[in-house]
RNA sequence: CGGGGCGUAGCGCAGCUUGGUUUAGCGCACCUGCCUUGGGAGCAGGGGGUCGGAGGUUCAAAUCCUCUCGCCCCGACCA
């Protein structure tokens, strides 16, 4: 490709509107241009990428027998109601009406077409197990859209869905999604965790998510480094430091005007970790006290897994179920469903009396109350390990892919059987599964940059090489390097030959920019010596090579490997 | 949805507090010519905006007021 003729436009200054790395690099770059909030145009620099991911996704996802589909984007409501999720999910559904006045809505995802086309399609145990997947635009409507393509309204998803007879089937299904989202990644070029996931709406057992660690991650994920103990804060299990039990003795103590946490601690002169929080909720039922320990957070996603939706009491509710105001209440004496963090099994504790304006030293958890024990607080950087008791890591980490067992949360509404040996009917049992290449090109950007530009690993970069023939004016430049442009191609090399009449920082400026792995510098002086550069983008190292071997050397430079062309 | 910030030329910005001396300005980009060709050159000439939109106040509005649309960031939400 020719960049005279490719539609490139590069960017000096960085826009406004772009804060996260991958977004100012790629508007700066011209990969992409904004639309509107969270909807992106591809320019052709931009698509290449994309397509180079998806390449990689079809060689994987073929490799483990999946056959690629394609399903509409606009669905007819009926299949939604029939799982119930056309009521369940809010304002992230575009929905509309078609010319008959028939609710229709824009696909989120795509559980429910696919059990909609299993239960039509598949009859037997004979049919199955099936992988069927997808390359396609999903469409939500967002909240909030941010930082550039990581999180936007409409994008590219690889999304595909396993039908098995059984449990044991579904596992190995899973199993070989997690084994070629493992080389998918990896052929990516990105760093990556495979960490357990809340399998939150999507509902089904167990669920995993593929994180590639980068500062522009809007997830948490907690490690251990001793176990291998790896997932997401949504549902990390941790255990917070143990606070060493005091002698005291039960007694009340006054404390006018302290109510929270802090306030006690500080007019006490007692560390956090000696107190216990106790917050009113609501549940759809019946109101539950939640006690965490002074120095540990309510996690609101652990304790729904427990007691369902929630919502904090208000003051008055506060008053009229427990019988004090908020700021002074303690575990002690109510009838209501306790629900206490692990780290309250032990130690000796201050908590509210009950009582405007006393607290009560001297509570031991077990003799003073009881309490259903369950880890509801927030895992943090320097609690240990649940598993192991080593003291964890938290990183921030994009969510790149995830993989979900279903069950048969959508076959049953949609009636989705297959009929087994001995002709009993049975519901197909579904695992879903999602890579979004969009942000396989962001993440690796985010982890692959410089202040120069982007940095794409080999096996994405929209070009394998770029020649940088220096003044295109000078006749010997420009007839070797139209001679070396041809060899490459011939070669199976994806060039772009910076043809342009610029000068040489213009074209070097770019060229780092864009991020193209291998540079390939054609100056006047080396050629007049025989020799061209072999620069790499990343280190910045270049090799004189003699012309006559450039394709060669070039030919070993490039991981082919990598690009899965042996 | 709550909080904050911002909309002036393709991009980055100044002007707005104290309305008129601005036919709205600067840098980059763009067009023409000369010159230059190893890290976003130089000189000369030139084109482009009516200040997000609507309404209002005023003799006079980019500047003041009201409404509205859009974008970004933090939070909530996130199948």
């Amino acid at each position: 490709m020719r960049f005279s003729k490719m539609f490139i436009t590069t960017l000096k200054e960085t826009p406004a509107d772009a804060e996260a790395i991958s977004h100012i690099l790629m508007l700066r770059a011209g990969y992409i241009r904004q639309l509107a909030a969270g909807l992106y145009i591809y320019l052709p620099l931009g698509i290449r990428v994309i397509e180079r991911i998806n390449k990689i996704l079809r060689e994987e996802m073929n490799a483990i027998g999946a056959q690629e589909i394609t399903m509409p984007a606009l669905h007819p409501s009926e299949v939604w109601q029939e799982t119930g999720r056309w009521f369940e999910i809010g304002d992230e559904m575009f929905r509309l009406k078609d010319r008959g006045g028939r609710d229709m809505c824009l696909g989120m995802t795509h559980e429910e077409i696919i059990a909609w086309l299993a239960a039509r399609e598949i009859r037997s145990y004979r049919d199955l197990p099936q992988i069927w997947y997808q390359i396609q635009v999903k469409l939500r409507d967002e909240a909030r859209p941010k930082s550039g393509v990581l999180r936007t309204r409409e994008f590219l998803m690889k999304d595909s869905y396993s039908l098995d007879a059984d449990e044991e089937g579904l596992e190995r299904s899973y199993q070989l999604h997690a084994g070629a989202y493992h080389k998918i990644f990896s052929r990516c070029g990105l760093k990556f965790y495979m960490v357990e996931s809340d399998p939150g709406m999507m509902g089904g057992a167990k669920a995993h998510e593929f994180m590639a660690p980068s500062p522009a991650g809007e997830d948490e994920i907690v490690f251990c480094d001793s176990c291998g103990y790896a997932a997401n804060v949504e549902l990390a299990l941790s255990v917070p430091k143990k606070a060493e039990t005091k002698n005291w003795v039960l007694e009340e103590v006054s404390t006018p005007e302290k109510r929270t946490v802090q306030e006690v601690s500080n007019f006490l002169q007692l560390g956090p970790e000696y107190f216990i929080k106790s917050i009113l909720l609501i549940s759809e039922k019946t109101p539950v006290l939640a006690l965490v320990r002074g120095d540990q957070e309510l996690h609101e996603k652990k304790l729904i897994r427990i007691i369902g939706k929630h919502r904090q009491a208000h003051e008055e509710e506060v008053k009229e179920i427990l019988g004090v105001e908020a700021g002074f209440i303690g575990p002690m004496n109510h009838k209501i469903r306790i629900v206490a963090d692990v780290s309250l099994k032990e130690g000796v504790y201050v908590s509210g009396a009950n009582k405007p304006h006393y607290h009560l030293k001297g509570i031991r958890p077990g003799r003073d109350f009881t309490a259903e024990s369950h880890d509801i607080h927030i895992a943090k950087r320097g609690d240990f390990c649940a598993k192991c008791n080593t003291p964890l890591r938290v990183e921030q980490a994009i969510e790149i892919g995830n993989i979900f067992m279903l069950g048969t949360k959508y076959s049953l509404p949609l009636k989705a059987f297959y009929l087994d040996k001995g002709g009993q009917g049975k519901p197909i049992i579904m695992g879903s599964y999602g890579i979004g290449p969009a942000r396989i090109a962001a993440a690796a950007i985010e982890q692959n940059n410089d202040r120069d530009g982007i940095i794409w690993p080999e096996s994405i970069a929209p070009f394998d090489v770029e020649l940088l023939p220096l003044n295109i004016k000078d006749a010997k430049t420009a007839e070797i390097a139209e001679k070396l442009y041809k060899d490459l191609i011939e070669a199976g090399i994806e060039v772009l030959i910076d043809d342009r009449d610029e000068r040489a920082g213009v074209k070097f400026k770019d060229a780092d920019l864009i991020g193209i792995p291998t540079q390939i510098i054609l100056g006047e002086k080396n050629l007049k010596e025989g020799l061209i550069e072999i620069k790499d983008r990343r280190t910045r190292e270049a090799v004189k090579v003699i012309i006559e071997e450039a394709v060669e050397k070039i030919k070993g430079k490039i991981n082919f490997t990598h690009k899965g062309r042996i």
